[in-house]
RNA sequence: UCCCCUGUAGCUCAGUCGGUAGAGCGGGUGGCUGUUAACCACCAUGUCAGCAGUUCGAGUCUGUUCGGGGGAGCCA
Protein backbone atom coordinates (compact mmCIF):
# COMPACT_ATOMS: atom_id res chain seq x y z
CA UNK A 1 0.00 0.00 0.00
CA UNK A 2 3.54 2.20 -0.25
CA UNK A 3 2.94 3.89 -3.27
CA UNK A 4 0.26 5.26 -5.45
CA UNK A 5 -1.53 3.47 -8.19
CA UNK A 6 -1.11 4.27 -11.88
CA UNK A 7 -5.04 5.39 -11.79
CA UNK A 8 -3.58 8.35 -8.80
CA UNK A 9 -0.67 8.90 -10.78
CA UNK A 10 -2.41 10.01 -13.68
CA UNK A 11 -4.86 12.14 -11.86
CA UNK A 12 -2.67 13.89 -9.74
CA UNK A 13 -0.59 16.14 -12.52
CA UNK A 14 0.76 18.47 -9.50
CA UNK A 15 3.51 15.79 -8.77
CA UNK A 16 4.96 16.36 -12.05
CA UNK A 17 8.72 16.60 -11.10
CA UNK A 18 8.66 14.22 -8.31
CA UNK A 19 9.97 11.50 -8.01
CA UNK A 20 8.08 8.36 -7.78
CA UNK A 21 8.02 5.13 -7.44
CA UNK A 22 5.34 2.80 -9.21
CA UNK A 23 4.92 -1.34 -9.71
CA UNK A 24 3.06 -2.93 -12.31
CA UNK A 25 3.20 -5.13 -15.21
CA UNK A 26 4.51 -4.61 -18.73
CA UNK A 27 1.58 -4.64 -21.07
CA UNK A 28 4.52 -3.46 -24.25
CA UNK A 29 7.51 -2.41 -24.75
CA UNK A 30 8.94 -0.17 -27.84
CA UNK A 31 12.58 -0.12 -28.32
CA UNK A 32 14.94 2.39 -30.58
CA UNK A 33 18.87 2.17 -29.95
CA UNK A 34 18.66 4.77 -27.12
CA UNK A 35 14.91 4.36 -25.22
CA UNK A 36 12.74 1.91 -24.45
CA UNK A 37 9.46 2.80 -24.12
CA UNK A 38 7.48 0.69 -21.36
CA UNK A 39 3.77 0.65 -20.82
CA UNK A 40 2.76 -0.08 -17.53
CA UNK A 41 -0.65 -1.07 -16.38
CA UNK A 42 -1.05 -2.40 -12.81
CA UNK A 43 -4.97 -2.76 -13.29
CA UNK A 44 -5.63 0.13 -11.30
CA UNK A 45 -7.29 1.70 -14.02
CA UNK A 46 -7.64 1.18 -18.43
CA UNK A 47 -4.79 3.13 -18.91
CA UNK A 48 -1.30 2.50 -19.01
CA UNK A 49 1.72 4.65 -17.05
CA UNK A 50 5.08 5.30 -20.05
CA UNK A 51 7.95 4.42 -18.36
CA UNK A 52 10.76 5.68 -20.61
CA UNK A 53 13.91 3.64 -19.63
CA UNK A 54 17.14 5.46 -20.89
CA UNK A 55 19.67 2.92 -21.64
CA UNK A 56 22.31 4.98 -20.24
CA UNK A 57 20.39 5.09 -16.97
CA UNK A 58 18.73 1.33 -16.98
CA UNK A 59 21.33 -1.86 -17.59
CA UNK A 60 20.78 -4.06 -21.15
CA UNK A 61 19.87 -7.41 -18.58
CA UNK A 62 17.05 -5.51 -17.33
CA UNK A 63 15.52 -4.54 -20.30
CA UNK A 64 15.75 -7.13 -21.71
CA UNK A 65 13.76 -8.89 -18.75
CA UNK A 66 11.01 -6.37 -19.44
CA UNK A 67 9.09 -8.62 -21.29
CA UNK A 68 5.41 -8.49 -21.96
CA UNK A 69 3.48 -9.73 -18.81
CA UNK A 70 6.15 -9.11 -16.29
CA UNK A 71 6.33 -7.63 -13.06
CA UNK A 72 8.28 -4.37 -12.33
CA UNK A 73 9.03 -1.83 -9.70
CA UNK A 74 10.08 1.45 -11.54
CA UNK A 75 11.63 4.46 -9.64
CA UNK A 76 12.23 8.21 -11.73
CA UNK A 77 10.50 11.30 -11.79
CA UNK A 78 7.23 12.28 -13.46
CA UNK A 79 7.68 14.43 -16.29
CA UNK A 80 5.28 15.91 -18.96
CA UNK A 81 5.71 14.04 -21.64
CA UNK A 82 7.07 15.90 -24.76
CA UNK A 83 5.28 13.49 -26.67
CA UNK A 84 1.50 12.52 -28.11
CA UNK A 85 -0.61 9.91 -26.86
CA UNK A 86 0.08 10.70 -22.88
CA UNK A 87 -0.20 13.94 -20.94
CA UNK A 88 3.05 12.52 -18.42
CA UNK A 89 5.44 10.07 -18.30
CA UNK A 90 7.66 8.44 -15.74
CA UNK A 91 11.42 9.21 -16.87
CA UNK A 92 13.19 5.92 -14.64
CA UNK A 93 15.83 5.83 -12.43
CA UNK A 94 15.22 2.32 -11.68
CA UNK A 95 13.66 -0.68 -12.62
CA UNK A 96 13.53 -3.78 -10.78
CA UNK A 97 12.33 -6.51 -12.07
CA UNK A 98 10.48 -8.23 -9.60
CA UNK A 99 9.02 -11.03 -11.55
CA UNK A 100 10.31 -12.26 -14.95
CA UNK A 101 7.80 -13.43 -18.07
CA UNK A 102 9.17 -15.91 -19.85
CA UNK A 103 8.35 -16.13 -24.01
CA UNK A 104 5.45 -19.10 -23.50
CA UNK A 105 3.33 -16.28 -21.56
CA UNK A 106 -0.40 -16.52 -23.46
CA UNK A 107 -1.30 -13.01 -23.23
CA UNK A 108 0.36 -11.11 -26.24
CA UNK A 109 0.29 -8.00 -27.62
CA UNK A 110 -2.21 -8.72 -29.86
CA UNK A 111 -6.46 -9.00 -29.39
CA UNK A 112 -6.75 -12.67 -28.43
CA UNK A 113 -10.56 -14.48 -28.79
CA UNK A 114 -12.58 -14.48 -25.77
CA UNK A 115 -13.20 -18.15 -26.21
CA UNK A 116 -9.34 -18.48 -25.98
CA UNK A 117 -9.37 -16.31 -22.83
CA UNK A 118 -11.86 -18.53 -21.08
CA UNK A 119 -9.24 -21.18 -21.02
CA UNK A 120 -6.64 -18.64 -19.08
CA UNK A 121 -9.11 -17.92 -16.46
CA UNK A 122 -6.13 -17.16 -14.06
CA UNK A 123 -4.47 -14.81 -16.57
CA UNK A 124 -7.23 -13.19 -18.54
CA UNK A 125 -8.19 -10.50 -15.66
CA UNK A 126 -4.79 -9.24 -17.20
CA UNK A 127 -5.94 -8.33 -20.55
CA UNK A 128 -7.82 -4.85 -21.22
CA UNK A 129 -11.41 -6.16 -21.67
CA UNK A 130 -11.52 -8.25 -18.31
CA UNK A 131 -10.16 -5.63 -16.43
CA UNK A 132 -12.94 -3.31 -17.43
CA UNK A 133 -15.04 -6.26 -16.65
CA UNK A 134 -13.82 -6.61 -13.29
CA UNK A 135 -13.71 -2.78 -12.55
CA UNK A 136 -17.35 -2.32 -13.75
CA UNK A 137 -18.79 -5.54 -11.92
CA UNK A 138 -16.99 -3.89 -8.87
CA UNK A 139 -18.99 -0.95 -9.21
CA UNK A 140 -22.20 -2.28 -9.92
CA UNK A 141 -21.79 -3.91 -6.87
CA UNK A 142 -20.98 -1.10 -4.74
CA UNK A 143 -24.11 0.80 -6.83
CA UNK A 144 -26.53 -2.22 -5.77
CA UNK A 145 -25.19 -1.86 -2.15
CA UNK A 146 -25.74 1.90 -2.23
CA UNK A 147 -28.89 2.27 -3.86
CA UNK A 148 -30.82 -0.08 -1.25
CA UNK A 149 -28.96 1.40 1.56
CA UNK A 150 -29.84 4.96 0.16
CA UNK A 151 -33.74 3.67 -0.10
CA UNK A 152 -33.17 2.43 3.21
CA UNK A 153 -33.05 -1.39 2.94
CA UNK A 154 -31.77 -3.88 5.04
CA UNK A 155 -29.21 -6.30 3.23
CA UNK A 156 -29.98 -9.55 4.90
CA UNK A 157 -28.03 -13.29 4.07
CA UNK A 158 -30.47 -15.91 3.57
CA UNK A 159 -29.08 -18.91 3.74
CA UNK A 160 -27.15 -21.04 0.62
CA UNK A 161 -27.49 -24.41 1.70
CA UNK A 162 -31.68 -25.30 1.91
CA UNK A 163 -33.56 -27.72 2.92
CA UNK A 164 -36.89 -27.20 1.31
CA UNK A 165 -36.53 -28.78 -2.06
CA UNK A 166 -39.58 -26.39 -2.82
CA UNK A 167 -38.27 -23.11 -4.31
CA UNK A 168 -39.58 -24.16 -7.57
CA UNK A 169 -37.31 -22.18 -9.63
CA UNK A 170 -34.97 -24.71 -11.41
CA UNK A 171 -33.16 -27.81 -10.62
CA UNK A 172 -31.08 -28.19 -7.63
CA UNK A 173 -27.78 -29.41 -6.62
CA UNK A 174 -27.77 -31.63 -3.67
CA UNK A 175 -25.53 -31.23 -0.63
CA UNK A 176 -24.97 -34.56 0.72
CA UNK A 177 -21.96 -35.92 3.43
CA UNK A 178 -23.40 -39.37 2.32
CA UNK A 179 -20.31 -41.72 0.92
CA UNK A 180 -22.09 -42.75 -2.17
CA UNK A 181 -18.77 -45.00 -2.94
CA UNK A 182 -20.67 -47.60 -1.08
CA UNK A 183 -24.13 -46.31 -2.00
CA UNK A 184 -26.56 -49.04 -2.73
CA UNK A 185 -29.08 -48.11 -5.00
CA UNK A 186 -31.06 -50.84 -4.09
CA UNK A 187 -31.93 -50.09 -0.51
CA UNK A 188 -32.82 -46.57 -1.37
CA UNK A 189 -31.18 -43.36 0.42
CA UNK A 190 -31.89 -43.01 4.17
CA UNK A 191 -31.41 -39.45 4.95
CA UNK A 192 -31.70 -39.44 8.51
CA UNK A 193 -28.19 -40.56 8.16
CA UNK A 194 -26.98 -37.33 5.97
CA UNK A 195 -25.60 -34.64 7.29
CA UNK A 196 -28.61 -32.77 7.85
CA UNK A 197 -31.19 -34.92 8.76
CA UNK A 198 -32.59 -34.70 5.40
CA UNK A 199 -32.17 -34.05 2.08
CA UNK A 200 -30.30 -30.95 1.47
CA UNK A 201 -29.77 -28.85 -1.43
CA UNK A 202 -28.07 -25.65 -2.59
CA UNK A 203 -30.41 -22.47 -3.10
CA UNK A 204 -32.38 -21.52 -5.85
CA UNK A 205 -33.70 -18.04 -4.53
CA UNK A 206 -33.29 -16.40 -1.31
CA UNK A 207 -36.92 -14.66 -2.29
CA UNK A 208 -39.15 -16.68 0.34
CA UNK A 209 -36.31 -16.27 2.99
CA UNK A 210 -36.31 -12.74 2.05
CA UNK A 211 -39.78 -12.43 2.35
CA UNK A 212 -39.69 -13.73 6.12
CA UNK A 213 -37.51 -10.59 7.10
CA UNK A 214 -39.40 -8.16 4.68
CA UNK A 215 -42.47 -8.82 6.94
CA UNK A 216 -40.28 -7.86 10.33
CA UNK A 217 -38.16 -5.03 8.83
CA UNK A 218 -39.91 -3.49 6.22
CA UNK A 219 -37.44 -2.93 3.21
CA UNK A 220 -34.68 -6.08 2.78
CA UNK A 221 -32.66 -7.32 -0.02
CA UNK A 222 -30.04 -9.94 -0.51
CA UNK A 223 -27.06 -9.94 -2.56
CA UNK A 224 -25.33 -13.39 -3.27
CA UNK A 225 -24.61 -16.82 -4.61
CA UNK A 226 -27.26 -18.77 -6.34
CA UNK A 227 -27.51 -22.21 -7.98
CA UNK A 228 -28.99 -24.32 -10.42
CA UNK A 229 -28.15 -27.30 -11.44
CA UNK A 230 -30.09 -26.54 -15.12
CA UNK A 231 -28.46 -28.33 -18.54
CA UNK A 232 -29.18 -24.57 -19.69
CA UNK A 233 -25.75 -24.05 -22.54
CA UNK A 234 -26.52 -20.45 -23.21
CA UNK A 235 -25.00 -16.93 -23.57
CA UNK A 236 -27.20 -16.09 -20.17
CA UNK A 237 -27.21 -18.65 -17.95
CA UNK A 238 -25.16 -19.96 -15.71
CA UNK A 239 -24.93 -23.04 -12.65
CA UNK A 240 -23.26 -20.54 -10.16
CA UNK A 241 -24.85 -16.71 -10.32
CA UNK A 242 -25.31 -13.74 -8.09
CA UNK A 243 -28.89 -12.27 -7.55
CA UNK A 244 -30.36 -9.63 -6.16
CA UNK A 245 -34.09 -9.81 -4.48
CA UNK A 246 -35.31 -6.75 -2.92
CA UNK A 247 -38.55 -7.39 -1.03
CA UNK A 248 -41.08 -4.78 0.44
CA UNK A 249 -43.49 -4.85 2.65
CA UNK A 250 -46.65 -2.01 2.37
CA UNK A 251 -45.85 -2.31 -1.37
CA UNK A 252 -48.29 -3.13 -4.23
CA UNK A 253 -46.70 -4.00 -7.91
CA UNK A 254 -46.62 -0.54 -8.94
CA UNK A 255 -44.51 0.09 -6.28
CA UNK A 256 -42.03 -2.79 -7.14
CA UNK A 257 -42.26 -1.08 -11.32
CA UNK A 258 -41.03 2.05 -9.64
CA UNK A 259 -38.52 0.28 -7.65
CA UNK A 260 -37.00 -1.66 -10.18
CA UNK A 261 -37.14 1.31 -12.78
CA UNK A 262 -35.29 3.30 -10.21
CA UNK A 263 -32.75 0.81 -9.41
CA UNK A 264 -31.98 0.12 -12.94
CA UNK A 265 -31.71 3.96 -13.75
CA UNK A 266 -29.61 4.32 -10.45
CA UNK A 267 -27.13 1.48 -11.20
CA UNK A 268 -26.60 2.70 -14.67
CA UNK A 269 -25.77 5.76 -13.67
CA UNK A 270 -23.73 5.04 -11.23
CA UNK A 271 -21.14 2.95 -13.32
CA UNK A 272 -21.61 5.95 -16.35
CA UNK A 273 -20.15 7.98 -13.66
CA UNK A 274 -17.61 5.96 -11.80
CA UNK A 275 -16.50 3.75 -14.47
CA UNK A 276 -15.85 6.25 -17.66
CA UNK A 277 -12.83 4.89 -19.27
CA UNK A 278 -13.81 1.39 -18.89
CA UNK A 279 -17.32 2.61 -20.77
CA UNK A 280 -15.46 4.16 -22.88
CA UNK A 281 -13.53 0.84 -24.15
CA UNK A 282 -16.68 -0.99 -24.22
CA UNK A 283 -18.36 1.74 -26.36
CA UNK A 284 -15.11 1.60 -28.85
CA UNK A 285 -14.09 -2.03 -28.97
CA UNK A 286 -17.16 -4.42 -27.52
CA UNK A 287 -20.95 -2.72 -28.02
CA UNK A 288 -20.75 0.03 -30.30
CA UNK A 289 -22.99 3.09 -29.00
CA UNK A 290 -23.36 1.53 -25.49
CA UNK A 291 -22.99 5.12 -23.52
CA UNK A 292 -25.89 6.41 -25.81
CA UNK A 293 -28.18 3.26 -25.03
CA UNK A 294 -27.80 3.12 -21.57
CA UNK A 295 -27.74 7.03 -21.23
CA UNK A 296 -31.14 6.74 -22.80
CA UNK A 297 -32.63 4.09 -20.94
CA UNK A 298 -31.67 5.69 -17.97
CA UNK A 299 -33.43 9.13 -19.43
CA UNK A 300 -36.63 6.99 -20.42
CA UNK A 301 -40.46 6.39 -19.34
CA UNK A 302 -40.07 2.88 -18.96
CA UNK A 303 -43.03 1.65 -21.11
CA UNK A 304 -45.83 -0.24 -18.94
CA UNK A 305 -48.10 -2.69 -20.99
CA UNK A 306 -50.44 -5.75 -19.35
CA UNK A 307 -49.29 -9.00 -20.87
CA UNK A 308 -52.96 -9.19 -22.44
CA UNK A 309 -52.04 -6.05 -24.55
CA UNK A 310 -48.41 -7.38 -25.43
CA UNK A 311 -50.44 -10.60 -26.57
CA UNK A 312 -52.55 -7.81 -28.49
CA UNK A 313 -49.96 -5.89 -30.44
CA UNK A 314 -48.03 -9.34 -30.71
CA UNK A 315 -50.96 -10.30 -33.04
CA UNK A 316 -51.42 -7.65 -34.46
CA UNK A 317 -47.80 -7.33 -36.05
CA UNK A 318 -48.64 -9.37 -38.52
CA UNK A 319 -45.10 -11.45 -38.01
CA UNK A 320 -44.83 -15.07 -38.57
CA UNK A 321 -43.21 -16.09 -34.59
CA UNK A 322 -41.59 -19.38 -34.76
CA UNK A 323 -43.78 -20.00 -32.02
CA UNK A 324 -47.50 -18.44 -32.29
CA UNK A 325 -49.13 -16.02 -30.69
CA UNK A 326 -52.27 -16.78 -28.28
CA UNK A 327 -53.66 -15.83 -25.13
CA UNK A 328 -51.81 -18.28 -21.89
CA UNK A 329 -48.42 -18.56 -23.87
CA UNK A 330 -45.28 -17.87 -22.46
CA UNK A 331 -43.48 -15.06 -24.43
CA UNK A 332 -40.72 -16.60 -26.27
CA UNK A 333 -37.62 -14.59 -26.82
CA UNK A 334 -38.21 -13.80 -30.37
CA UNK A 335 -41.71 -12.00 -28.76
CA UNK A 336 -39.73 -10.09 -26.09
CA UNK A 337 -36.84 -8.96 -28.90
CA UNK A 338 -39.85 -7.90 -31.47
CA UNK A 339 -41.46 -5.78 -27.69
CA UNK A 340 -38.29 -4.07 -26.49
CA UNK A 341 -36.28 -3.43 -30.10
CA UNK A 342 -38.51 -3.30 -32.17
CA UNK A 343 -42.28 -1.60 -31.36
CA UNK A 344 -40.42 0.69 -28.56
CA UNK A 345 -36.89 0.33 -28.29
CA UNK A 346 -35.96 0.40 -25.23
CA UNK A 347 -37.16 -1.11 -21.89
CA UNK A 348 -40.62 -2.32 -21.18
CA UNK A 349 -42.30 -3.49 -18.37
CA UNK A 350 -44.54 -6.65 -18.73
CA UNK A 351 -47.66 -7.13 -16.30
CA UNK A 352 -50.61 -9.50 -15.41
CA UNK A 353 -49.38 -12.77 -16.53
CA UNK A 354 -51.90 -15.86 -16.98
CA UNK A 355 -51.46 -17.31 -13.05
CA UNK A 356 -51.27 -20.72 -15.37
CA UNK A 357 -47.16 -19.62 -16.37
CA UNK A 358 -46.34 -18.40 -13.49
CA UNK A 359 -45.37 -19.37 -9.73
CA UNK A 360 -47.72 -20.11 -6.53
CA UNK A 361 -46.42 -17.27 -4.70
CA UNK A 362 -48.01 -14.15 -6.93
CA UNK A 363 -50.78 -12.62 -5.79
CA UNK A 364 -54.25 -13.12 -8.01
CA UNK A 365 -55.74 -10.33 -9.47
CA UNK A 366 -59.89 -10.41 -9.06
CA UNK A 367 -60.46 -11.97 -12.74
CA UNK A 368 -58.85 -14.68 -11.70
CA UNK A 369 -57.22 -15.41 -14.48
CA UNK A 370 -53.85 -13.50 -13.83
CA UNK A 371 -51.77 -12.64 -11.66
CA UNK A 372 -49.48 -9.45 -10.59
CA UNK A 373 -46.36 -10.40 -12.09
CA UNK A 374 -44.18 -7.75 -13.66
CA UNK A 375 -40.52 -8.38 -15.83
CA UNK A 376 -38.60 -6.08 -17.05
CA UNK A 377 -37.67 -6.70 -20.60
CA UNK A 378 -34.25 -4.58 -22.29
CA UNK A 379 -33.15 -4.70 -25.91
CA UNK A 380 -29.93 -6.82 -26.43
CA UNK A 381 -31.09 -9.13 -23.34
CA UNK A 382 -34.60 -9.87 -23.05
CA UNK A 383 -35.88 -10.27 -19.26
CA UNK A 384 -33.64 -8.66 -16.93
CA UNK A 385 -35.63 -8.47 -13.74
CA UNK A 386 -39.21 -10.81 -12.78
CA UNK A 387 -40.87 -9.58 -9.70
CA UNK A 388 -44.47 -9.95 -8.42
CA UNK A 389 -46.79 -8.75 -6.18
CA UNK A 390 -46.94 -11.52 -3.30
CA UNK A 391 -50.13 -13.60 -2.58
CA UNK A 392 -50.69 -12.18 0.60
CA UNK A 393 -54.01 -13.90 1.60
CA UNK A 394 -53.38 -17.26 3.58
CA UNK A 395 -56.88 -18.82 2.35
CA UNK A 396 -55.98 -17.63 -1.87
CA UNK A 397 -52.29 -18.62 -0.93
CA UNK A 398 -53.40 -21.93 0.00
CA UNK A 399 -55.81 -22.71 -2.54
CA UNK A 400 -52.69 -21.95 -5.19
CA UNK A 401 -50.15 -23.92 -3.55
CA UNK A 402 -52.94 -27.04 -3.60
CA UNK A 403 -53.73 -26.58 -7.15
CA UNK A 404 -50.12 -26.06 -8.19
CA UNK A 405 -49.91 -29.71 -6.95
CA UNK A 406 -47.25 -28.90 -4.54
CA UNK A 407 -47.45 -30.03 -0.58
CA UNK A 408 -49.11 -27.30 1.61
CA UNK A 409 -47.13 -28.88 4.33
CA UNK A 410 -43.90 -27.76 3.05
CA UNK A 411 -44.71 -24.34 3.56
CA UNK A 412 -45.94 -23.89 6.72
CA UNK A 413 -43.64 -21.21 8.13
CA UNK A 414 -44.38 -19.30 4.32
CA UNK A 415 -48.05 -19.87 5.35
CA UNK A 416 -47.59 -18.45 8.42
CA UNK A 417 -46.31 -15.14 7.51
CA UNK A 418 -50.13 -14.94 5.95
CA UNK A 419 -51.41 -16.06 9.46
CA UNK A 420 -50.09 -13.85 11.50
CA UNK A 421 -50.07 -10.16 10.57
CA UNK A 422 -49.97 -10.48 7.07
CA UNK A 423 -49.00 -7.43 4.92
CA UNK A 424 -49.10 -6.57 1.07
CA UNK A 425 -45.44 -6.83 -0.34
CA UNK A 426 -43.68 -7.25 -3.79
CA UNK A 427 -40.39 -7.79 -4.93
CA UNK A 428 -38.03 -8.55 -7.23
CA UNK A 429 -35.43 -10.75 -8.74
CA UNK A 430 -32.02 -9.42 -10.93
CA UNK A 431 -29.38 -11.82 -11.87
CA UNK A 432 -26.02 -9.90 -11.39
CA UNK A 433 -24.26 -11.17 -14.18
CA UNK A 434 -26.62 -10.53 -16.57
CA UNK A 435 -26.59 -6.66 -15.21
CA UNK A 436 -23.03 -6.55 -15.83
CA UNK A 437 -23.73 -8.18 -19.48
CA UNK A 438 -26.31 -5.61 -19.95
CA UNK A 439 -24.04 -2.74 -18.99
CA UNK A 440 -20.85 -3.90 -20.51
CA UNK A 441 -22.34 -4.75 -23.72
CA UNK A 442 -20.14 -8.35 -23.20
CA UNK A 443 -22.19 -11.22 -25.41
CA UNK A 444 -21.47 -13.74 -23.25
CA UNK A 445 -22.21 -14.66 -19.52
CA UNK A 446 -19.38 -16.84 -18.95
CA UNK A 447 -17.25 -13.42 -19.75
CA UNK A 448 -18.80 -11.08 -16.87
CA UNK A 449 -17.75 -13.58 -13.70
CA UNK A 450 -14.57 -14.33 -12.96
CA UNK A 451 -14.91 -17.92 -13.06
CA UNK A 452 -17.80 -19.41 -14.80
CA UNK A 453 -19.76 -22.33 -13.61
CA UNK A 454 -22.19 -24.00 -15.82
CA UNK A 455 -22.44 -27.51 -16.91
CA UNK A 456 -19.53 -29.55 -17.63
CA UNK A 457 -17.49 -26.31 -17.13
CA UNK A 458 -15.70 -26.09 -13.71
CA UNK A 459 -12.42 -25.33 -14.16
CA UNK A 460 -10.61 -23.18 -11.93
C1' U B 1 -31.67 -31.37 -24.04
C1' C B 2 -32.51 -30.07 -29.53
C1' C B 3 -30.77 -27.62 -34.25
C1' C B 4 -26.71 -25.35 -37.01
C1' C B 5 -21.47 -24.11 -37.46
C1' U B 6 -16.51 -25.27 -36.08
C1' G B 7 -11.46 -27.68 -34.47
C1' U B 8 -4.62 -26.61 -39.04
C1' A B 9 2.05 -23.03 -35.71
C1' G B 10 1.79 -19.68 -29.18
C1' C B 11 -2.71 -16.53 -31.34
C1' U B 12 -6.11 -15.28 -35.68
C1' C B 13 -6.82 -17.81 -39.95
C1' A B 14 -5.90 -19.61 -45.46
C1' G B 15 -5.14 -24.41 -47.54
C1' U B 16 -8.55 -25.07 -54.80
C1' C B 17 -10.15 -31.16 -57.97
C1' G B 18 -7.29 -36.13 -52.43
C1' G B 19 -0.58 -35.67 -54.05
C1' U B 20 2.51 -34.95 -47.85
C1' A B 21 1.97 -27.40 -44.63
C1' G B 22 1.27 -21.57 -45.51
C1' A B 23 0.27 -16.04 -44.18
C1' G B 24 -0.22 -12.20 -40.64
C1' C B 25 0.55 -11.42 -35.65
C1' G B 26 3.45 -13.24 -31.48
C1' G B 27 8.70 -15.28 -30.24
C1' G B 28 14.31 -15.07 -31.25
C1' U B 29 18.47 -12.27 -33.59
C1' G B 30 20.14 -7.81 -35.92
C1' G B 31 19.04 -2.78 -37.60
C1' C B 32 16.50 1.90 -37.20
C1' U B 33 13.42 5.75 -35.34
C1' G B 34 10.51 10.04 -28.92
C1' U B 35 7.97 5.19 -29.75
C1' U B 36 2.12 4.58 -29.31
C1' A B 37 -1.13 -2.58 -31.76
C1' A B 38 6.05 1.17 -33.86
C1' C B 39 8.80 -0.09 -38.37
C1' C B 40 12.49 -3.09 -41.64
C1' A B 41 15.42 -7.67 -42.48
C1' C B 42 16.52 -12.59 -41.22
C1' C B 43 15.52 -17.21 -38.22
C1' A B 44 12.72 -21.04 -35.63
C1' U B 45 8.01 -23.44 -34.71
C1' G B 46 2.98 -28.32 -36.51
C1' U B 47 0.59 -35.70 -33.25
C1' C B 48 -3.63 -30.68 -39.19
C1' A B 49 -8.39 -32.41 -31.82
C1' G B 50 -8.55 -38.18 -30.78
C1' C B 51 -9.78 -43.05 -32.75
C1' A B 52 -11.29 -46.07 -36.83
C1' G B 53 -12.26 -46.53 -42.12
C1' U B 54 -12.06 -45.69 -47.81
C1' U B 55 -7.63 -44.91 -51.01
C1' C B 56 -1.37 -46.22 -54.11
C1' G B 57 -1.81 -41.67 -51.24
C1' A B 58 -6.19 -38.10 -46.40
C1' G B 59 -5.51 -31.49 -43.35
C1' U B 60 -9.07 -32.50 -47.46
C1' C B 61 -13.78 -38.01 -48.14
C1' U B 62 -16.79 -41.39 -44.43
C1' G B 63 -18.02 -43.02 -39.38
C1' U B 64 -17.38 -42.08 -34.33
C1' U B 65 -15.66 -39.71 -29.66
C1' C B 66 -14.18 -35.24 -27.39
C1' G B 67 -13.70 -29.84 -27.28
C1' G B 68 -15.38 -24.80 -28.81
C1' G B 69 -19.08 -21.26 -30.83
C1' G B 70 -24.10 -19.52 -32.28
C1' G B 71 -29.41 -20.19 -31.90
C1' A B 72 -33.67 -22.53 -29.26
C1' G B 73 -35.93 -24.41 -24.84
C1' C B 74 -35.68 -23.67 -19.37
C1' C B 75 -34.86 -19.36 -16.72
C1' A B 76 -32.24 -14.81 -13.71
Amino acid sequence: MSNDTIKQILKKTESIGNEISVDGWVRTKRDTKEIAFVALNDGSCMNNLQVIADKSEISEDILHRLTTGASCSVTGTLVESPAKGQAVELQASAIEVLGDCPSDYPLQKKRHSFEFLREMGHLRARTNTFGAVARVRNALTMAVHNFFQENEFFNVHTPLITASDTEGAGEMFQVTTLPFETFDSSKGIDYSRDFFGKKASLTVSGQLSAETYATALGRVYTFGPTFRAENSNTSRHLAEFWMIEPEMSFCDINGDMDLAEDFLKYVLNFVLENCAEDMEFFNKFVQKGIIDDLKAVINSDFTRISYTKAIEQLEASGREFEFPVSWGIDLASEHEKYLTEEVYKGPVIITDYPKDIKAFYMKLNEDGKTVRAMDVLVPRLGEIIGGSERENRHDVLLKRIEEMGLEAEDYWWYLDLRKFGTVPHAGFGLGFERLVQYTTGMANIRDVIPYARSAKNCEF
